[in-house]
DNA sequence: ATGAAAGCGCTAACAA
DNA sequence: TTGTTAGCGCTTTCAT
């Protein structure tokens, strides 16, 4: 690799010892100002670059963070990214970004991979395999080794660490409310990840909603699926069997999409006859025709949030057992596909 | 961080010497076949894990590659990351991924950052600024220190490394034949991505393409701009004021969903008054309403590529002077946006 | 077959 | 104010 120069270089060219060279570079107060200025030319000449596998070696800390996301084809795993990022940058921190492919076998070997020493610590939303399976022991090994872990989005009960989550009850309740407000009376449900957690705490606000209102739950209404497979079948074939749906609320962000496409296709008039409400305000939302009202979870912020409490830890700011859950609010951008309401939300 | 056993640790639990110990890890025949197996039984009993950092100062490799992106909210980047990612992890390697934001400053930080010892190599794509401002200096310094680099994307001529580029010009030409196939008669063009030498390759792909079938050139209906800011504005005037447009060609991802969404608030319909083709098969084209028809540029092919390409270069199976510029085809991908033809594209 | 010692690049306690 | 030395965790000669 690049042929840089070292400490013990610069100290060999201007005849003074090792230590004096990391001295002066450090700007030490036991080093003569006239000293410094000299290692410190000659080292900006040489355009020197202090090792950082040396030093995290003897500091025991790499500055770096691992960030472990089931894929970043999402958008709005692509966006916490971004927040981590962003503060990891400003605190003086690289991020290390693996993708589990929503494996679990993947998930293991890169925690196994980077607990080496490679990372001070991990920022994790868990694999869809890792929750079916309920298999936590390679998070709950890191843990115990000392490493701290923040899981965000998909966390888990039984790991014991710190959470960044999303408040998906309130947040559907709310678009279900926003529904029934803008005079929808049969508001389906359609989820193509009832497989997470995240997807069924959305159909309980949605429930919780209906519930309220003393709208009597109709199961008919709702598709539940694990993945986007079936989607569109499933959601042209809702639609066929109950022209009686006026308003539309789905839990992620392609289904809002194919929602759009399927009303496309049988020219139903969005939101005249039917008012839709999405989730994640991705580019879907924003550029689809029309531009989807949608649930914005601040991904951004969770990201920000995650990584200043990860660092919070890993400086030692926080101790180790001080251990929360924040619950990141959201909020509802209204666009195009609902009905303008002019009561507050 | 995580209290693991070392060497040494396991050295003086067994009586033996560090060098008995590192030597029976790495399995050698200097080690008899007894003693190697107390000490593996003792080390994986005691899940010893070897210190990456102490191996990778000792080896001058850190089995990391990094990876400059302008924006990770951009589907073809997150496609060509997902596309490293998988070689890299093939072949052992991790991926540490910057996001430089388009900005010149970010990504001359980062490179200083992470060319100290912590990467072998990096694979990156030119944020906005360095090609506005032509300053390449950060690229070419960490090239002559000897460090692997491998552009794709957004490359430039002045920085003399592999690239990996898609087929600009060739997929901007046959996007634009199949719309004057399928018998459209005004070409609009639409760019907001300007300022790149992608977007003007397209564009020139465009011309090429109207000039060979002799229709001129109008350049009346041709939008180019640099961002995304004016785009939504300048299409609704174009469309205004040129009635007779019967077919669109977007060079970007946005442009091409703006283009439904002004298409949609004026009534206009996709593909029978108007037919579309977009570039970068994202999910914005994917699940348009309707599906839009784009060229699609691999973009995980190309991020195979180059992370072949780079880490061959670092394991010196090429050599370093081995200089390559590999040209990435596309496809056609048609879906609804266009009028189906049955000739060969 | 095993171990002592040097060294990767750096810091830091201690000596001078 | 400057230098010596040990050590971070590991590999690798070179003895033994």
């Amino acid at each position: 690799m690049s042929k840089r120069i070292t400490i013990k270089e610069i100290a060999k060219a201007l005849h003074v010892s090792i230590s004096t060279v990391s001295k002066a570079l450090n700007d030490s107060y036991e080093i003569s100002e006239e000293t410094k200025k000299r290692i410190n030319d000659y080292a900006r000449e040489h355009k020197y670059k202090p090792n950082s596998l040396a030093l995290s070696l003897q500091n025991k800390r790499t500055k770096t963070i691992g960030i472990l996301i089931p894929d970043i084809l999402n958008h709005f795993f692509a966006r916490v990214i971004r927040g981590i990022e962003k503060v990891a940058n400003e605190r003086g921190y690289n991020i290390l970004t693996c993708i589990t492919n929503d494996s679990l076998q993947k998930e293991r070997d890169t925690i196994e991979m980077l607990s080496n020493g490679t990372i001070d610590g991990f920022i994790a939303s868990l694999s869809e395999e890792t929750i079916s399976e309920e298999d936590f022991s390679h998070f709950t090994d890191v843990i115990d080794a000392g490493t701290p872990v923040v899981l965000f989005d998909r966390v888990h009960k039984d790991i014991v660490c710190d959470k960044i989550v999303t408040d998906n009850i309130k947040s559907a309740y709310k678009a279900t409310r926003y529904l029934m407000r803008s005079n929808c009376k049969n508001i389906a449900f359609i989820s193509a990840i009832d497989n997470l957690n995240v997807g069924q705490f959305r159909e309980k606000g949605y429930r919780k909603a209906l519930t309220k209102y003393d709208v009597p739950v109709n199961e008919n209404l709702m598709v539940r699926l694990d993945n986007k497979l079936s989607l569109k079948t499933e959601i042209t074939k809702l639609l066929k069997n109950n022209p009686e749906i006026d308003g539309i609320f789905t839990v992620d962000e392609v289904s809002g999409a194919v929602v759009m496409q399927v009303l496309y296709e049988m020219k139903i008039k969005i939101p005249d006859q039917i008012s839709i409400i999405g989730f994640t305000n991705g580019i879907l939302a924003k550029y689809s025709s029309p531009a989807l009202t949608t649930v914005n979870p601040f991904a951004h912020t969770s990201g920000e949030i995650a990584a200043n409490r990860l660092i919070d830890k890993i400086e030692g700011k926080i101790p180790h057992d001080d251990i929360v859950t924040e619950i990141v609010r959201t909020e509802l951008i209204e666009r195009d596909s609902t009905k303008r309401l002019f009561i507050k939300f």
